[in-house]
DNA sequence: CTTATTTCAGCTAAACTGAAATTA
DNA sequence: CTAATTTCAGTTTAGCTGAAATAA
């Protein structure tokens, strides 16, 4: 055998790219990202359908553009977020009286329901993720990295 | 105005996504692949192309199909890795003399040199995404992610 | 006439799928 | 013959660009 064999089906991943601490950051974002997208999927809906529900009830009914300008999402994309969220009844969009050219987009009751399971999913996501970390170690990691992202440049692409 | 107006240009995120460690640690994740894949972007190479040099450097001279299985990338994908490093002489690749069908891959003087200096990238990277961190926190997060990676389901995704 | 909002058509990059060519 | 390695061709998805349609 000419080279070492592999003991295991796992990525044993270089200790140069485990220093990285924004590769460890990648690959779970990227972990958490496929776990919530596959639960989502179960709800009908994907990602950034749960960020928008999750903004119309935090910041409340709101013109697509707003939306887009604050979740980071282009404009343009967020047609196809409403293609999935008008059909299914998770908001209400009508015309704005004021301004005909912008959409009033109203968070639903059953999308409000839809928001909480996803919420739930979400928590559940996080303990598996985290299964290794106890509780403190858990809150520590969250207060640090929201920390983190709070002090990122802020005209910055994130 | 029919709505609040925006004061800010970066994204008010919903207090709800803010809750999501797996939000999070995604946005920090992305932020910072997109540092990382610009810096990088001026040595020519992307980050799977680091990803490989590093691979290379801690584990030694592997086949393509060992580095695919190390590193969790999908075997055809690492054509274009060398069809990248090869020209640029990061890396030396024979056929193997004991198994023709596989190549033998192996770091370079350069390709080390160009490993060095991606790395000292990834470090000014971090200083920029853990800015609002001191010392002991930024430690403090990166055990904290290392733990938790470390115990993720090993047969699971990533 | 200019500007804002929504929408559409298309483009690029990343990750994956399936299969062919070569060698064992 | 079957199986492993590399390679190629094509699909999908996310995110982005540019411009048209409508309204202000």
């Amino acid at each position: 055998m000419p080279y070492p064999a592999f003991v295991s089906e796992v990525p044993q991943l270089p200790p140069s790219l485990l220093e990285i601490t924004a590769f460890l950051m990648s690959k779970m974002g990227i972990a958490g990202r496929r776990r919530m997208g596959d639960r989502l999927r179960a709800h009908g809906i994907g990602l950034w359908d749960l960020a928008v529900l999750a903004a119309l009830r935090d910041f409340g009914p709101a013109s697509q553009r707003e939306l887009g300008a604050r979740l980071g999402i282009d404009p343009s994309d967020l047609v196809a977020v409403m293609d999935v969220l008008v059909p299914l009844g998770l908001v209400e969009r009508d015309r704005d009286p004021e301004d005909r050219r912008r959409y009033r987009v109203a968070l639903s009751p059953s999308g409000r329901a839809t928001l909480e399971a996803a919420l739930g999913e979400a928590r559940e996501v996080r303990d598996d993720l985290l299964a290794a970390l106890d509780e403190d170690e858990r809150a520590t990691l969250h207060t640090l990295l929201r920390k983190a992202y709070a002090g990122l440049e802020p005209r910055a692409r994130v």
